[in-house]
DNA sequence: TCTTAATCTAAGCAACTGTTTAGAAACAAA
DNA sequence: TTTGTTTCTAAACAGTTGCTTAGATTAAGA
């Protein structure tokens, strides 16, 4: 008995992804995503409720894209090091080409809701807990092949490059190329061999 | 002849300075700014011409204010790498307190502006240099004592001190004290002894 | 006391915000 | 073809946005 839908909602959520990540949740309004979706803002409401569900299921939508793009090189590395600067030096080119020029969306959420909102904060929470388990998993494989140190606290190891990723994300919207190498450097430099 | 102001300009900065920090740059309205800083909007105008300007001079203020408090840690240090533990132990805490949810202007204007505007960024420019050459300094005074490598190279580690920095600022509002602590611990691990 | 220039208050501008609603249109079972 | 349910369009809602303006107020020199 009912209308079919004129649209898809999974890519209308990616849509709306590529939209939030580029304007940050406050800046991005219903008319832009109107436009940049094609459909209406009757039709964003009767499938995501409101804004703020919409954004918190982007959140989950861009840890999905995350893992199935540019974290695929930590993710299927044999634990050889030099993957992850291969990852880092991946992340800053895509930022500073304009491929993403808008860093890491987990990043910019933090910085701009933080944990005044619970359920963007528990989004964020999960995301940050998804790469410290791909970092963790990538450091093991390569204490395993014996390229690090088998007394090394994995664990903390994997917490802190996680950090380090998401200064990247600032870093890169701010300095030049040769800053951005010297710190990718230092992080590689002090994993302990 | 003319009338006398009824504000001291320099002290409506200081308070739109913290009006930004916790609400970010275009989320800050200025019915907000009007209000918290006690003054119309038409006086805003005549003293910062507009918004932009004066979130640029806002910046600027920002980075005095931070020179002149929990920088001091770092600037007058006699070279001990421990106070560098101690910074970041100060800002966390400042962070997870509640004194200063909002982490560091410079890091949320980052996630927000970054490259996009052009005097903004800029002014991020600016402090990124000012931290660097802090982080140098001190290092310069460490290796001096003896306590840091002598064929260290402080200017890379002096930039990779300001990304983590930023990175701890942005993990400050996700993950909790310890993960925290496992960072700052793999930072200071990192630096060559 | 008058003049002159800057400051103040308070209202107003058009454009935009998230969200809702009334009514037309589309589908498929009856 | 009628019926019932959902989706669509497009307008409207009240509140907010950055910014401007008209007119009253304050100061000090002439």
């Amino acid at each position: 008995m009912p209308r079919k839908k004129q649209y898809d909602p999974e890519e209308a959520l990616e849509k709306a992804m590529h939209v939030f990540w580029q304007n940050g949740y406050r800046s991005t309004s219903l008319r832009m995503l109107e436009k940049e979706l094609g459909i209406n803002q009757f039709s964003i409401y009767s499938s995501f409720e409101n804004k703020h569900n919409l954004f918190v299921s982007v959140l989950k939508r861009y840890q999905k894209f995350m893992r199935e793009g540019i974290l695929q090189i930590l993710i299927t590395s044999d634990g050889n090091l030099d993957d992850i600067r291969k990852f880092f030096n991946a992340f800053v080119n895509a930022v500073q080409s304009g491929k993403t020029p808008s860093g890491c969306l987990v990043a910019n959420t933090a910085a701009e809701v933080g944990a005044s909102d619970p359920e963007i904060h528990e989004a964020l929470s999960e995301y940050f807990n998804m790469m410290e388990d791909i970092f963790f998993n990538l450091l093991e494989r390569s204490q395993q092949k014996g390229e690090l140190s088998p007394d090394a606290d994995l664990h903390s190891k994997a917490k802190y490059l996680v950090t380090c990723t998401e200064g990247l994300s600032l870093s890169s919207k701010v300095m030049d190329q040769s800053n951005l190498d010297a710190f990718i450097s230092s992080v590689m430099d002090s994993l302990p061999k």
